[in-house]
DNA sequence: TTGATATTGCAAGAATTATTGAAATATGGG
DNA sequence: CCCATATTTCAATAATTCTTGCAATATCAA
């Protein structure tokens, strides 16, 4: 993960809208939702959902695919994974001994290793 | 955590500059860095880094702390793993059995439980 | 093919956020 | 008290991002 991608993963979680609709597609799990629940999940308008779900999208915090006239999404497990590992991973230069705890940096995401079939 | 307070959150972290910022105190632990040795780190002036790291404080993200004529500024893990447990807390409406997985969501972030003293 | 449903693309204005240097404030040392 | 260092405030400009409705596209069902 470079500086890009985590700057553009931020921004995407940057607003209302986005960050709700990431919290119910997390909700709903891999097989996702299709467009038209989440905009009623979230209460916004399809256009208004379409430019924030392409935003997530384009930063790969989700997927979207086609299932006949729907588009379903889900989240993408494994980059948010790499996003919180990115933001804590220097976390006192990995020497614990800095650290109370000294834990090194860690980020566990529900959902296994990622892909668990489902209708993708 | 509410919404407002996480969408302050990101979208502290959502700019190239405060990303840096937030990664540089990250490494450098409890302890903290003045503000001209952040600057100098990310490369950036006294004006920006002030106005950038100003941002990080309101989003509750950063600490600062005057220490004579310096003012030293440190992370604040614990709201970065609140903010970690807002975005996945619901992940799959909290039933394992829809992951692979299974994990119930969870971020841990090195420095144990927050404040470990040090020059506060 | 036609009609209905689902979603996306477009365009222009509105709103928010970032950048910059110069001046102001705070502190410690002499 | 005066000077040097460290940081913040201010203000104007620049840049980016959001919002909105309507038209366009895609798919299914009859």
């Amino acid at each position: 993960m470079d500086e890009t991608t985590a700057v553009r993963a931020m921004s995407a979680l940057a607003h209302a809208h986005r960050l709700a609709i990431f919290r119910t597609l997390i909700a709903a799990g891999p097989s996702g939702l299709s467009a038209g629940e989440v905009a009623r999940a979230v209460g916004i308008g399809a256009t208004s959902l379409s430019f924030h779900m392409k935003e997530l999208d384009r930063a790969g915090l989700t997927r979207s695919w086609r299932v006949g006239r729907f588009i379903r999404s889900s989240v993408e497990v494994e980059a948010v994974r790499r996003l919180f590992g990115f933001l804590v991973d220097d976390c006192c230069q990995g020497r614990p001994e800095l650290c109370g705890g000294g834990l090194t940096a860690n980020a566990v995401v529900c959902c296994g290793q990622d892909d668990n079939e489902s209708n993708r």
